[in-house]
DNA sequence: ACCTGAACACCGTTCAAGT
DNA sequence: ACCTGAACACCGTTCAAGT
């Protein structure tokens, strides 16, 4: 079809072509499945077997997409709750950053199916069993923050309550994707009963009474 | 391959043997992309297009075992809690109930996986959006009995309060199956954290030790 | 009425070959 | 050194045909 590109000198760009088509596919298709290599070739420009010059196979393909998009879900997270050692409110900030998570599952519903949803045949996850863990240490470390500042229940391990705060975050991000006609509460609603209830933050705000809160400054 | 089946007499005897293979061969490869229909036209004893009188397509298939499999998720969980109307501790029942779906989960991933994790792509659940909301109901409905027994917040809606345990409750299942090396803690633990932070039960045995439960060394 | 053989358009992957 | 043409073994699905 395009045959217009096969350009000259040194390789190594198509494989940076490669992850981004690869990448455009996924936030078009929205599944993994349908992202396939045929389609991810034709957009480069190039047949298909040259894409094995690059990965062993479209599981490496996929790894090395997932290594990209967590580095990006980590970013927004990071930049929505500011610097961890920041001077203000680790409560906002914690709160920040798990509404970031959300937003972010919610905005690229074809990047978090892949990040957490597709077995990695090989288990090949790293040595230490945490891929893409860099989200989640921030997360204990923010409730970690929260417990020093005395706004966190201060006898659990914050290891332990980032655990359950992920489960139920993971939780709200795939299960209203999967069910749009359910009837859930308002996000934010759902959000607070977890970071109230399972870590210990006050209530936000003066007022809880299931106002949905649209879109509050946090900073 | 194997002639042997073809009995006489009518039919629909072979719809039932697809719906029983497609089940067997979803517990043992744990993963619907393996599941396919040759190999369950193939352990039948019969040819592909044969499944096509019983079936429109792949999709309608998995439909159809996804349904039955909601239903014995809903009874292991109605079976462990006991019936709804009982006279016993609504508190301890709601506990066996959620306890009971983790179990299921964990003991039955590919099941799990095809009735939370895969998208329908025809959006063809049922008119009111709640495919296989038996269990879901039966939640709310114990939740709701333990606020009447004033052993939860009795300010939440019982149905928002179940939207966020059915959330940290999945979050639990799939992730602790995705990230198998990642250090978890019990999932006891986890689970009493949802029921007496969300739902607001009292603590688990609470008289003897008073000591939250501190997992071991970690290697 | 119930099932099959043979084919179609796809897929991931491989290999010999072109420049 | 980098890429392609052609093929292989799979997949879901269809259709004419067998009994």
């Amino acid at each position: 079809m395009s045959r217009t590109r096969n350009p000259r000198g040194q390789g190594d760009q198509l494989r940076e072509d490669l992850l981004d088509a690869t990448e455009a596919l996924l936030a078009e298709l929205e599944d993994e499945r349908r992202v396939t290599i045929r389609a991810i070739v034709e957009r480069v420009g190039v047949t298909p077997p040259s894409l094995y010059l690059h990965f062993p196979d479209k599981a490496a393909l996929i790894r090395a997409v997932v290594a990209r998009r967590f580095a990006t879900l980590a970013a927004a997270t990071q930049s929505a709750a500011g610097p961890l050692e920041a001077a203000g409110d680790p409560a906002a900030a914690l709160r920040a950053g798990c509404r970031a998570y959300l937003d972010w599952a919610r905005d690229n519903p074809g990047s978090y199916r892949v990040l957490f949803e597709i077995q990695r045949d090989t288990e090949l996850e790293r040595p230490d069993g945490t891929t893409g863990s860099e989200a989640f240490d921030q997360l204990a470390r923010r409730i970690a923050g929260c417990q020093q500042a005395r706004m966190a229940d201060p006898a659990a391990d914050a290891g332990d309550l980032a655990a359950v705060v992920w489960a139920g975050l993971h939780g709200i991000a795939t299960l209203t994707v999967l069910r749009k006609r359910f009837p859930w509460p308002p996000i934010e609603q759902m959000l607070d009963r977890l970071l109230t209830g399972i870590v210990g933050l006050p209530p936000v705000g003066a007022a809880t009474t299931g106002e949905p809160i649209t879109e509050g400054p946090v900073s």
